[in-house]
DNA sequence: CAGCAGGTGCACG
DNA sequence: CGTGCACCTGCT
Protein backbone atom coordinates (compact mmCIF):
# COMPACT_ATOMS: atom_id res chain seq x y z
CA UNK A 1 0.00 0.00 0.00
CA UNK A 2 1.18 3.33 -0.83
CA UNK A 3 1.15 6.30 1.62
CA UNK A 4 1.35 10.14 1.16
CA UNK A 5 4.06 12.21 2.85
CA UNK A 6 4.34 13.23 6.13
CA UNK A 7 2.84 16.70 6.75
CA UNK A 8 3.50 18.42 10.44
CA UNK A 9 0.23 18.11 13.08
CA UNK A 10 0.23 21.54 14.18
CA UNK A 11 -0.19 22.71 18.00
CA UNK A 12 0.72 18.80 19.70
CA UNK A 13 4.14 18.09 21.01
CA UNK A 14 5.43 15.41 22.76
CA UNK A 15 7.84 13.57 24.88
CA UNK A 16 8.51 10.18 23.52
CA UNK A 17 7.02 8.52 27.25
CA UNK A 18 3.74 10.81 26.73
CA UNK A 19 3.41 9.90 23.09
CA UNK A 20 3.46 6.05 23.55
CA UNK A 21 1.09 6.61 26.43
CA UNK A 22 -1.47 9.14 24.62
CA UNK A 23 -1.98 6.50 22.03
CA UNK A 24 -0.62 2.74 23.07
CA UNK A 25 -1.99 3.68 26.85
CA UNK A 26 -5.49 2.54 26.92
CA UNK A 27 -7.11 5.56 25.92
CA UNK A 28 -7.38 3.74 23.26
CA UNK A 29 -7.18 0.44 21.46
CA UNK A 30 -6.40 0.65 17.56
CA UNK A 31 -2.78 1.78 17.23
CA UNK A 32 0.49 -0.40 17.03
CA UNK A 33 3.68 0.61 16.69
CA UNK A 34 5.21 0.67 14.05
CA UNK A 35 8.45 -1.81 13.26
CA UNK A 36 9.83 -0.26 10.15
CA UNK A 37 10.80 3.41 11.88
CA UNK A 38 13.15 3.80 14.32
CA UNK A 39 11.41 7.20 15.29
CA UNK A 40 8.69 6.13 17.59
CA UNK A 41 5.87 5.58 15.36
CA UNK A 42 2.51 4.49 15.25
CA UNK A 43 -0.02 3.08 12.75
CA UNK A 44 -3.98 3.08 13.29
CA UNK A 45 -7.52 3.08 12.65
CA UNK A 46 -9.24 6.26 13.80
CA UNK A 47 -12.98 6.53 12.96
CA UNK A 48 -12.90 6.57 8.74
CA UNK A 49 -9.31 7.16 8.81
CA UNK A 50 -6.04 5.03 8.68
CA UNK A 51 -2.58 7.14 9.59
CA UNK A 52 1.12 7.02 10.30
CA UNK A 53 1.77 9.25 13.51
CA UNK A 54 5.78 9.86 14.00
CA UNK A 55 6.95 11.65 16.81
CA UNK A 56 9.55 13.61 15.18
CA UNK A 57 13.32 14.58 17.61
CA UNK A 58 12.00 18.29 18.16
CA UNK A 59 8.91 16.53 19.91
CA UNK A 60 6.83 18.09 16.88
CA UNK A 61 4.36 15.34 15.08
CA UNK A 62 3.87 14.58 11.86
CA UNK A 63 1.16 12.18 10.03
CA UNK A 64 1.39 10.16 6.61
CA UNK A 65 -1.97 8.48 5.56
CA UNK A 66 -2.60 6.05 2.83
CA UNK A 67 -2.78 7.43 -1.03
CA UNK A 68 -6.39 6.67 -1.35
CA UNK A 69 -7.74 8.50 1.65
CA UNK A 70 -8.60 12.48 0.71
CA UNK A 71 -4.70 13.66 2.44
CA UNK A 72 -7.17 17.33 3.74
CA UNK A 73 -9.75 15.53 5.19
CA UNK A 74 -7.48 12.99 6.92
CA UNK A 75 -4.86 15.45 8.38
CA UNK A 76 -8.10 17.72 9.41
CA UNK A 77 -9.13 14.49 11.59
CA UNK A 78 -5.58 13.76 13.19
CA UNK A 79 -5.57 17.08 14.52
CA UNK A 80 -9.22 16.80 16.28
CA UNK A 81 -8.19 13.43 17.15
CA UNK A 82 -4.84 14.12 18.84
CA UNK A 83 -6.90 17.17 20.20
CA UNK A 84 -4.91 20.21 18.54
CA UNK A 85 -7.55 22.78 19.83
CA UNK A 86 -6.84 22.34 23.06
CA UNK A 87 -4.77 24.95 25.55
CA UNK A 88 -3.53 21.63 27.38
CA UNK A 89 -1.43 24.62 29.13
CA UNK A 90 -3.94 26.59 30.66
CA UNK A 91 -5.52 22.68 32.26
CA UNK A 92 -2.13 22.38 33.42
CA UNK A 93 -1.96 25.57 34.98
CA UNK A 94 -5.33 25.37 37.09
CA UNK A 95 -4.18 22.02 38.12
CA UNK A 96 -0.72 23.18 39.39
CA UNK A 97 -2.66 25.56 41.23
CA UNK A 98 -4.15 23.34 43.65
CA UNK A 99 -1.04 23.10 45.28
CA UNK A 100 -0.95 19.62 45.18
CA UNK A 101 2.10 17.76 45.70
CA UNK A 102 1.37 14.79 43.99
CA UNK A 103 -0.43 16.91 41.37
CA UNK A 104 2.96 18.63 40.72
CA UNK A 105 4.91 15.71 40.47
CA UNK A 106 2.83 13.89 38.14
CA UNK A 107 2.54 17.00 35.79
CA UNK A 108 6.56 17.22 35.92
CA UNK A 109 6.57 13.21 35.39
CA UNK A 110 4.34 13.48 32.14
CA UNK A 111 4.62 16.88 31.08
CA UNK A 112 2.83 16.30 27.42
CA UNK A 113 0.24 13.65 28.04
CA UNK A 114 -2.74 14.56 26.30
CA UNK A 115 -6.41 13.21 25.73
CA UNK A 116 -7.33 11.78 22.53
CA UNK A 117 -10.80 13.03 20.86
CA UNK A 118 -12.18 9.92 19.88
CA UNK A 119 -15.44 8.98 18.15
CA UNK A 120 -17.78 7.86 21.19
CA UNK A 121 -18.64 4.64 19.15
CA UNK A 122 -15.55 3.62 19.30
CA UNK A 123 -15.12 4.56 22.79
CA UNK A 124 -18.16 2.54 23.54
CA UNK A 125 -16.62 -0.66 21.64
CA UNK A 126 -13.63 -0.57 23.41
CA UNK A 127 -14.34 -0.33 26.72
CA UNK A 128 -17.06 -2.48 26.98
CA UNK A 129 -14.56 -4.97 25.90
CA UNK A 130 -12.02 -3.83 28.32
CA UNK A 131 -13.42 -5.09 31.70
CA UNK A 132 -11.16 -7.19 33.42
CA UNK A 133 -9.20 -7.13 30.55
CA UNK A 134 -5.47 -6.41 29.43
CA UNK A 135 -4.82 -3.58 27.04
CA UNK A 136 -2.99 -5.94 24.57
CA UNK A 137 -6.25 -8.42 24.81
CA UNK A 138 -8.81 -5.53 24.14
CA UNK A 139 -6.59 -4.70 21.46
CA UNK A 140 -7.11 -7.79 19.97
CA UNK A 141 -10.81 -7.99 20.59
CA UNK A 142 -11.18 -4.43 18.32
CA UNK A 143 -8.92 -5.81 15.90
CA UNK A 144 -11.44 -9.11 15.32
CA UNK A 145 -14.09 -7.58 15.50
CA UNK A 146 -12.92 -4.62 13.33
CA UNK A 147 -11.58 -7.30 10.59
CA UNK A 148 -15.21 -9.47 10.76
CA UNK A 149 -17.64 -6.68 10.75
CA UNK A 150 -15.63 -3.27 9.80
CA UNK A 151 -15.49 -1.68 6.84
CA UNK A 152 -12.32 -2.10 4.98
CA UNK A 153 -10.61 1.36 5.29
CA UNK A 154 -7.83 0.25 2.55
CA UNK A 155 -5.78 -3.22 2.14
CA UNK A 156 -5.31 -4.77 6.16
CA UNK A 157 -7.27 -1.58 7.99
CA UNK A 158 -10.61 -2.02 9.04
CA UNK A 159 -12.80 0.41 10.42
CA UNK A 160 -14.40 -0.04 14.03
CA UNK A 161 -17.65 -1.58 12.94
CA UNK A 162 -21.16 0.08 13.53
CA UNK A 163 -23.11 -0.69 16.22
CA UNK A 164 -26.33 -1.63 13.39
CA UNK A 165 -23.44 -4.48 11.94
CA UNK A 166 -23.04 -5.53 15.42
CA UNK A 167 -26.67 -5.59 16.59
CA UNK A 168 -27.20 -7.93 13.51
CA UNK A 169 -24.11 -10.30 13.80
CA UNK A 170 -24.51 -13.63 15.38
CA UNK A 171 -23.62 -13.73 18.88
CA UNK A 172 -20.94 -16.42 18.23
CA UNK A 173 -19.04 -14.33 15.89
CA UNK A 174 -18.78 -11.59 18.13
CA UNK A 175 -17.58 -14.13 20.60
CA UNK A 176 -15.62 -15.45 18.48
CA UNK A 177 -13.54 -12.11 18.58
CA UNK A 178 -12.77 -13.54 21.55
CA UNK A 179 -14.88 -11.43 23.85
CA UNK A 180 -16.25 -13.48 26.14
CA UNK A 181 -19.23 -13.06 28.49
CA UNK A 182 -18.86 -9.19 27.36
CA UNK A 183 -20.16 -10.29 23.99
CA UNK A 184 -23.30 -10.31 24.97
CA UNK A 185 -23.11 -6.94 26.63
CA UNK A 186 -21.96 -5.83 23.16
CA UNK A 187 -24.35 -7.41 21.44
CA UNK A 188 -27.16 -6.17 23.62
CA UNK A 189 -25.61 -2.45 23.69
CA UNK A 190 -25.61 -2.23 20.01
CA UNK A 191 -28.90 -3.52 19.74
CA UNK A 192 -30.37 -0.95 22.27
CA UNK A 193 -28.66 2.03 20.96
CA UNK A 194 -30.32 1.18 17.51
CA UNK A 195 -33.89 0.34 19.37
CA UNK A 196 -33.02 3.78 21.04
CA UNK A 197 -31.90 5.53 17.70
CA UNK A 198 -29.71 7.13 19.65
CA UNK A 199 -26.64 8.81 18.23
CA UNK A 200 -23.34 8.46 20.33
CA UNK A 201 -22.23 12.05 18.85
CA UNK A 202 -25.22 13.64 21.16
CA UNK A 203 -22.58 12.51 24.31
CA UNK A 204 -20.45 15.57 23.11
CA UNK A 205 -23.60 17.55 23.66
CA UNK A 206 -25.60 16.32 26.02
CA UNK A 207 -25.16 17.58 30.03
CA UNK A 208 -22.35 15.40 31.53
CA UNK A 209 -25.30 13.93 34.22
CA UNK A 210 -27.39 12.83 31.52
CA UNK A 211 -24.84 11.14 29.15
CA UNK A 212 -23.99 9.38 32.24
CA UNK A 213 -27.05 8.41 32.87
CA UNK A 214 -27.74 6.98 29.46
CA UNK A 215 -24.58 5.18 29.08
CA UNK A 216 -25.11 2.88 32.45
CA UNK A 217 -28.59 1.81 30.52
CA UNK A 218 -26.15 0.11 28.26
CA UNK A 219 -25.12 -3.46 28.93
CA UNK A 220 -21.77 -3.93 29.93
CA UNK A 221 -21.55 -0.54 30.91
CA UNK A 222 -20.73 0.37 34.59
CA UNK A 223 -19.71 3.73 36.36
CA UNK A 224 -15.90 3.12 35.23
CA UNK A 225 -17.10 2.75 31.63
CA UNK A 226 -19.53 5.05 31.13
CA UNK A 227 -16.54 7.91 32.50
CA UNK A 228 -14.08 6.16 30.07
CA UNK A 229 -16.25 6.10 27.20
CA UNK A 230 -16.69 9.91 28.11
CA UNK A 231 -13.24 11.46 29.03
CA UNK A 232 -11.66 9.56 25.94
CA UNK A 233 -14.93 9.56 23.25
CA UNK A 234 -16.93 12.95 24.14
CA UNK A 235 -13.77 15.06 25.61
CA UNK A 236 -15.61 15.53 28.86
CA UNK A 237 -12.69 16.12 30.91
CA UNK A 238 -14.94 16.17 34.37
CA UNK A 239 -15.32 12.82 34.10
CA UNK A 240 -12.84 10.45 36.39
CA UNK A 241 -12.88 6.65 35.54
CA UNK A 242 -11.89 5.15 38.86
CA UNK A 243 -10.31 1.65 38.19
CA UNK A 244 -8.09 -0.85 40.14
CA UNK A 245 -4.97 1.11 39.40
CA UNK A 246 -6.56 4.41 40.29
CA UNK A 247 -8.42 2.88 43.20
CA UNK A 248 -4.99 2.04 44.46
CA UNK A 249 -3.26 5.00 43.48
CA UNK A 250 -5.71 6.69 44.81
CA UNK A 251 -5.76 5.21 48.25
CA UNK A 252 -1.98 4.83 48.04
CA UNK A 253 -1.32 8.34 47.37
CA UNK A 254 -4.47 10.03 48.63
CA UNK A 255 -5.26 8.29 51.61
CA UNK A 256 -8.83 7.81 50.12
CA UNK A 257 -11.03 4.76 51.27
CA UNK A 258 -11.29 2.12 49.35
CA UNK A 259 -14.52 3.15 47.55
CA UNK A 260 -15.07 3.83 44.10
CA UNK A 261 -17.77 6.93 44.91
CA UNK A 262 -16.11 8.09 47.58
CA UNK A 263 -13.44 8.69 45.30
CA UNK A 264 -14.73 9.91 42.32
CA UNK A 265 -15.87 12.50 44.99
CA UNK A 266 -13.12 13.31 46.29
CA UNK A 267 -11.46 13.75 42.54
CA UNK A 268 -14.41 15.46 41.54
CA UNK A 269 -13.66 18.56 44.68
CA UNK A 270 -9.99 18.60 44.32
CA UNK A 271 -9.85 18.62 40.56
CA UNK A 272 -13.16 19.62 39.38
CA UNK A 273 -13.39 20.02 35.79
CA UNK A 274 -10.27 18.54 34.79
CA UNK A 275 -10.51 15.97 37.35
CA UNK A 276 -10.17 13.27 33.94
CA UNK A 277 -7.08 14.80 33.28
CA UNK A 278 -5.83 14.29 36.39
CA UNK A 279 -6.96 11.02 36.40
CA UNK A 280 -4.52 9.61 33.53
CA UNK A 281 -1.93 11.69 34.95
CA UNK A 282 -2.24 9.42 38.05
CA UNK A 283 -2.56 6.88 35.72
CA UNK A 284 0.01 6.64 33.73
CA UNK A 285 2.44 7.21 36.31
CA UNK A 286 0.88 4.92 38.93
CA UNK A 287 1.33 2.54 36.10
CA UNK A 288 5.01 2.51 35.38
CA UNK A 289 5.93 3.24 39.03
CA UNK A 290 6.74 6.57 38.69
CA UNK A 291 4.71 7.93 41.66
C1' DC B 1 -1.44 -25.54 36.02
C1' DA B 2 -4.08 -22.23 39.00
C1' DG B 3 -4.95 -17.59 39.41
C1' DC B 4 -5.80 -13.30 37.68
C1' DA B 5 -7.17 -9.49 34.59
C1' DG B 6 -8.53 -0.79 33.04
C1' DG B 7 -15.77 -4.43 35.58
C1' DT B 8 -20.65 -5.31 35.33
C1' DG B 9 -25.06 -7.42 36.54
C1' DC B 10 -27.74 -9.40 39.75
C1' DA B 11 -29.14 -11.39 44.07
C1' DC B 12 -29.32 -10.53 48.58
C1' DG B 13 -29.34 -8.08 53.48
C1' DC C 1 -28.18 1.63 48.72
C1' DG C 2 -23.94 -1.36 49.73
C1' DT C 3 -21.59 -6.05 49.37
C1' DG C 4 -20.34 -10.38 47.26
C1' DC C 5 -19.93 -13.55 43.64
C1' DA C 6 -20.31 -15.45 38.70
C1' DC C 7 -19.14 -14.44 34.23
C1' DC C 8 -15.44 -16.03 29.32
C1' DT C 9 -10.89 -16.89 28.31
C1' DG C 10 -6.01 -15.94 27.22
C1' DC C 11 -1.68 -15.21 29.55
C1' DT C 12 1.92 -15.82 33.06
Amino acid sequence: MEWGNFTPVDGVVFNERDFCETLDGGQSFTWNKSAESDAPEFVGVFGRFVAKVRLNSDGSVSAAFPKQLDQNAAHDAIEEYLDARTDYGEIRESLKKTGDPIMLAALEIHPTIRILRQNPEEAIVGFICSSSKRIVQIKQCVRLLSERLGEEICPGFHRTPPFEKIADAPIELIRECKLGFRADYLKKTAVKIRADKFDPMLLRSMSHEEAKTYLKTLSGVGDKVADCILLFGASRFEAFPVDTWIKQAMCELYSTENNEKKIREFAAAKFGRHAGFAQQLIFAAKRKGLI
